[in-house]
RNA sequence: GCGAGAGUGGCGGAACUGGCAGACGCGCUGGACUUAGGAUCCAGUGGGGCAACCCGUAGGGGUUCAACUCCCCUCUCUCGCACCA
C-alpha cells in the first residue's frame, strides 16, 4: 500500500501552515457552506465522516473554481444525554460534554475536514448561550413567548418529567413504571404565527429535496374549513367544533371532545356521570397521542351525560369524550357525522348512535339504512333544511356565511402545526431568562443582565424531584425581581436545544461578537447557507425551526433574507452490516479513526463515497473498502512513482489522440457527476480513466503524460486531497493545487467520432451498427438496412415504422 | 395508523428526460508471476440452452414501437410523528 501516513500528515502540516481553511475577511464571490453541527455524545463516529466528508469534498471543488468559502463547525451540546451520563457515571455535564467535544474535534482535524477553526461554536458556553437568552427575550419582546398549560410524561416512582425517548410502551425505561400524564405551566413560542409563511415559503426553497418540503407540507398541514359553536344545553357553555365539511353540519349526530382538552374539567364537573368520564379521561390520558390516532384500533369513548344544540338544525345531540379526537389539532371538538365521516360512522357503529344522510351521490338518491360505509365524496345537499338541493361546495359555503351572520360560526384556517413547547424540566440547558415576581408577576430579565448563566454543575443532584435541578439551587433561583427591587425567583426550567440549534448559523458569521449575537454587515456578506448538509431526520424538526427563527429575525430587521438556506442536502444514514444503526449501548459504531488508521483518510474517503450515492442509506461493510485501496495504489504508481516531472508540451502523437478524447469524456463525466451529487459514478469514471490511461502509458509522451497527470489530479482532489496534493507536487505549479483553477473540458474534444447504437426489431435489441456521431436518420437506416438479422425478420412482411433516437438506437416496428 | 422514501446479479451499485438492464467495484472461477500470497497482472462471470434463441429490475395488471423508469393494485423494508438531537 502506498506510503499514505507520510503523505496525508505531510500534507495536513502543510495546509495548516498556510492556513488554506481560513475564512476570507472580505469575500467577492461568497458560498457559505453548511454541514449540521454535531452533538457531542462521544467521537465522530462513521456517519458523521460521511456527512462531513461531503461537506469537504463539496469544499475543494468550489475553492478550485474560486470561490471564497465560509465552512465552519461547531456543538450543539446541551441536551439530556449530558444529563444522564452525569447520573450514569457521576460526572459533571460540562466535564462530559467538554471531553467529547475535544476528542471529537480532534478526530475531525486528523480526518483532514476543512474547517475554519477560528470560527468554533459552542452552544453551551455563556458567550453562545447569552444570545440564545437574547433569541428568546426578543422573541417575548414581539408576543411570541406565551406560558399555558401543557402534559408532560410523568413516572411516578422515579418521579419526574420524561422525554417521550424515555417512555417504552408507555413505561418508564428505567423503572418500568406506567408512565402518567401531569400538567405542568410551560413556554410556548407561537411558531403558529408563522405557519402561513412557513408554508407560503416551501415554493422559494426550490432546491430543498421535494421529500423535505412534501412533508413540511403535510406538518404545517393547512385545512380550509368551518368553525361553528355548539352550546352545551342549558349552560353558558359554547364548543367550538372546526370541520372541513360544513355542508354536513345537519348529519350530526353526536359531537366528541377530547379528554385532553382544556375544558374537560368543567364538562366532567357539570356531567352527570362524572365518576366514570373522569376514569375514562384518566385512562385516555395513558395512551400517547399516536396509539390513540392508530386509525385500525377501535374508538372508545364514554356518554358525558350532557347534550348539545347544533345551531343549524337546532338538534340536541349527546356529547361524547373520545379518545380519537385529540386537543391538539382543530378545535379539540370533533362533530360527528356518520353518514359521511368514516371514523364517525365505526364510532356511531359502535355505540348505537343514530345515522343520517345528508348528502346523496345526486338529488334524491339515498339511503339510510343500508349503508355499509360512510359516503365521504361531495354530492348534493339533502335533509339540509333550506340548504338542501345545492352542492356541497355551494352548501357549505351558504352554511358558513348563514352561521357567520348569525354569529355563531364562520370561516376559519386550521393547521397541524402547533406551537413549541420549548420549557424543559431539566439541568443542561440554556436557562429561561424570565423572572417570576409576586408583585408584578412575570418579568423578563433586562437585555444588558444576560446572560442567566446555568450555575455550576459540581454538587449539583441530577437524580430527578419532579422539577427542574435549577430549582433546588437557591443561589440561582432566588433573586431580585428588576421592575420593583422585591424578592423573586428566576424561573426553574431550561430551553429546548432546538432553540440552540435553531440560530446557530448565524453566529458562525462574527463568533466573536460581544455586542450582538452577529453583526448585519455579516449577516449581509454570507447570508444565505448556499449549501446545507444534513440528515433528513430533521425534515420536521429543527428544519422547521431554523426556518422559523430566520423568519422572525428578517421581520426584526436583523437579517435581509427570509429563507436560511437556498439548497438542502439529506444524506442517507450509515447502517451496520445488518442494517441497524450504530449506537454505543449496541457497540456497533464503527470508527473513522481504525479505518484512517489501516487505510488512510484519502481511501477511507474514496471508500465512502464510492459505496452509494450520497443521499442513499448505506448498510457499511469492510470487504467494500478493498477496490478503493486498490485504486489508490495504482494511481500512486501511475502518476507518483512514473511521474514524468514538469515537462514541457510537445506534438500530440497518434496514439495519444484517443487518450485526450477520454480525458476530456472523462471531464465532463466527473464535473457533472460532482455537480449532481453523484460522488460514486464520479470514482467509477475516474476507475474507467485509469484503466485506459494504464495500458497506453508507456507509448506516451512525457509532455503528454505530464498534461494528463495535472488534469487527472485536480479531478481526483475533491475525492482524494492528499494523493492530489502528491501528484501535483510533481507536476503542478509550485503552490497547493488547491489555490489552482479546476480543469475544464473541451466540448469537441469530448464528443466521440464513432457510436455503436443497438438496432431494435419490434422493440427487442437485436443487433448493432457502428455509426458517424450526430449522423442523420437517413444515414443511420442505411447503414443499419444492410443486415442479414433484418432481412430474416422482415422476411415478406411489411415495415411499418422506422423509430430513430439520434444517437442513440434504430427500432423498425414491423407487420 | 398517518406522512415521506426505498426494493435491480452471490454483494454494493450503474442506466441522462421512456430508448442497449447490470457501467464501476467487491466476491468468485481459471491462468501468469512467485520460495510464499489475503500482493500484482491477464481472462471470464445475471439465469436457462451452452447454438439460433428464451427468461430476467419485489409480486400482479395496464399504457407504449419501446418500461428499472409512467399509471393502478399488493407485499417487504427504512425514516419522521412534536421532550433524542
Amino acid at each position: 500500500m502506498y506510503p499514505f501516513k507520510e503523505i496525508e500528515s505531510k500534507w495536513q502540516k502543510e495546509w495548516d501552515k498556510i492556513g488554506l481553511y481560513k475564512t476570507p475577511e472580505n469575500p467577492e464571490n461568497k458560498y457559505y457552506l453548511l454541514e449540521m453541527f454535531a452533538y457531542p455524545s462521544g467521537d465522530i463516529h462513521i456517519g458523521h465522516f460521511r456527512n462531513y466528508s461531503i461537506g469537504d469534498l463539496v469544499w475543494r471543488y468550489k475553492r478550485m473554481q474560486g470561490y471564497d468559502i465560509l465552512h465552519p463547525f461547531g456543538w450543539d451540546a446541551f441536551g439530556l444525554p449530558a444529563e444522564q451520563a452525569a447520573i450514569k457515571h457521576n460526572m459533571r455535564p460540562s466535564e462530559w460534554t467538554m471531553s467529547n467535544i475535544s476528542m471529537a474535534r480532534e478526530t475531525l482535524k486528523k480526518l483532514g475536514i476543512s474547517y475554519d477553526w477560528d470560527r468554533e461554536i459552542i452552544t453551551c458556553l455563556p458567550d453562545y448561550y447569552k444570545w440564545t437568552q437574547w433569541l428568546f427575550l426578543k422573541l417575548y419582546e414581539h408576543g411570541l413567548v406565551y406560558r399555558d398549560y401543557a402534559y408532560v410524561n410523568w413516572c411516578p416512582s422515579c418521579k419526574t418529567v420524561l422525554a417521550n425517548e424515555q417512555v417504552i410502551d408507555g413505561a418508564c425505561w428505567r423503572c418500568y413504571s406506567v408512565v402518567s400524564r401531569r400538567k405542568l405551566e410551560q413556554w410556548f413560542i407561537r411558531i403558529t404565527a408563522y405557519a402561513e409563511r412557513l408554508l407560503n415559503d416551501i415554493d422559494k426553497i426550490k432546491e430543498w429535496p421535494d421529500n423535505i418540503r412534501t412533508m413540511q407540507r403535510n406538518w404545517i398541514g393547512r385545512s380550509y374549513g368551518s368553525e361553528f359553536l355548539f352550546q352545551i344545553e342549558g349552560k353558558d357553555l359554547r364548543l367550538p367544533v372546526f370541520t372541513t365539511r360544513p355542508d354536513t353540519i345537519f348529519g350530526v349526530t353526536f359531537v366528541v371532545i377530547a379528554p385532553d382538552h382544556d375544558l374537560i374539567d368543567e364538562i366532567i364537573k357539570l356531567s352527570p356521570n362524572a365518576n366514570d368520564v373522569s376514569l375514562y379521561v384518566e385512562r385516555a390520558l395513558l395512551m400517547s397521542e399516536r396509539e390513540r390516532t392508530f386509525t385500525n384500533r377501535p374508538k372508545t369513548g364514554i356518554r358525558t351525560g350532557l347534550y348539545v344544540i347544533n345551531p343549524l338544525s337546532g338538534e340536541r345531540v349527546e356529547l361524547w369524550v373520545g379518545d380519537y379526537v385529540l386537543a391538539s389539532y382543530g378545535t379539540g371538538v370533533v362533530m360527528g357525522v356518520p353518514a359521511h365521516d368514516q371514523r364517525d360512522f365505526e364510532f356511531a357503529k359502535r355505540m348505537g348512535l343514530n345515522i343520517k344522510v345528508v348528502v346523496a351521490p345526486s338529488a334524491g338518491e339515498f339511503d339510510t339504512l343500508s349503508m355499509e360505509h360512510a359516503f365521504e365524496e361531495p354530492g348534493i345537499m339533502v335533509n339540509s333544511g333550506e340548504f338542501s338541493g345545492l352542492s356541497s361546495e355551494e352548501g357549505g359555503k351558504r352554511v358558513t356565511e348563514y352561521a357567520s351572520a348569525k354569529g355563531f360560526g364562520g370561516f376559519k384556517v386550521s393547521y397541524k402545526l402547533r406551537d413549541w413547547l420549548i420549557s424543559r424540566q431539566r439541568f443542561w440547558g440554556a436557562p429561561i431568562p424570565m423572572i417570576h415576581c409576586e408583585r408584578c408577576g412575570i418579568v423578563p430579565v433586562p437585555e444588558k443582565e444576560l446572560p442567566v448563566l446555568l450555575p455550576p454543575d459540581d454538587n449539583v443532584d441530577f437524580i430527578p424531584k419532579g422539577r427542574s435541578p435549577l430549582a433546588d439551587i437557591p443561589k440561582f433561583i432566588n433573586t431580585i425581581c428588576p421592575r420593583c427591587g422585591g424578592n423573586a425567583h428566576r424561573d426553574p426550567d431550561t430551553m429546548d436545544t432546538f432553540m440552540c440549534s435553531s440560530w446557530y448559523h448565524l453566529r458562525y458569521l462574527d463568533p466573536k461578537n460581544t455586542n450582538e449575537p452577529f453583526s448585519k454587515e455579516n449577516a449581509q456578506k454570507w447570508m444565505p447557507i448556499d449549501l446545507y448538509i444534513g440528515g433528513a431526520e430533521h425534515a420536521t424538526g429543527h428544519l422547521i425551526y431554523f426556518r422559523f427563527i430566520t423568519k422572525f429575525l428578517y421581520d426584526i430587521g436583523y437579517l435581509p433574507f427570509d429563507e436560511p438556506a437556498v439548497k438542502l442536502f439529506n444524506h442517507g444514514m450509515v447502517l451496520d452490516k445488518n442494517g441497524e444503526v450504530m449506537s454505543k449501548s449496541k457497540g456497533n459504531v464503527v470508527s473513522p479513526v481504525n479505518l484512517m488508521e489501516t487505510i488512510g483518510v484519502d481511501a477511507s474517503r474514496v471508500s465512502i463515497f464510492f459505496f452509494a450515492p450520497p443521499e442513499r442509506e448505506i448498510l457499511w461493510s469492510e470487504e467494500s473498502v478493498k477496490g478503493a485501496t486498490r485504486f489508490l495504489d495504482r494511481v500512486y504508481r501511475v502518476f507518483v512513482i512514473h511521474s514524468p516531472g514538469t515537462k514541457g508540451h510537445s506534438q500530440l502523437k497518434d496514439a495519444e489522440k484517443p487518450i485526450l478524447k477520454l480525458l476530456h469524456r472523462t471531464i465532463r463525466k466527473v464535473k457533472d457527476d460532482i455537480e449532481n451529487m453523484r460522488f460514486n459514478t464520479a470514482i467509477a469514471r475516474l476507475m474507467e480513466f485509469l484503466n485506459e490511461y494504464e495500458k497506453e502509458e508507456k507509448s506516451l509522451s512525457d509532455g503528454f503524460r505530464a498534461e494528463v497527470s495535472r488534469c487527472f489530479a485536480k479531478l481526483l482532489a475533491p475525492f482524494a486531497p492528499h494523493l492530489a496534493e502528491e501528484i501535483w507536487q510533481r507536476v503542478g505549479d509550485g503552490r497547493s493545487i488547491f489555490l489552482s483553477r479546476f480543469v475544464e473540458y473541451d466540448p469537441e474534444l469530448a464528443k466521440p467520432e464513432k457510436i455503436t447504437i443497438p438496432v431494435q426489431i419490434n422493440g427487442k435489441v437485436r443487433y448493432r451498427v457502428e455509426i458517424e456521431t450526430d449522423c442523420s436518420k437517413d444515414e443511420a437506416i442505411s447503414s443499419a438496412q444492410e443486415n442479414e438479422i433484418l432481412k430474416k425478420y422482415v422476411k415478406d412482411k411489411k415495415i411499418k415504422n422506422i423509430i430513430w433516437v439520434p444517437n442513440r438506437l434504430i427500432n423498425f416496428v414491423v407487420e
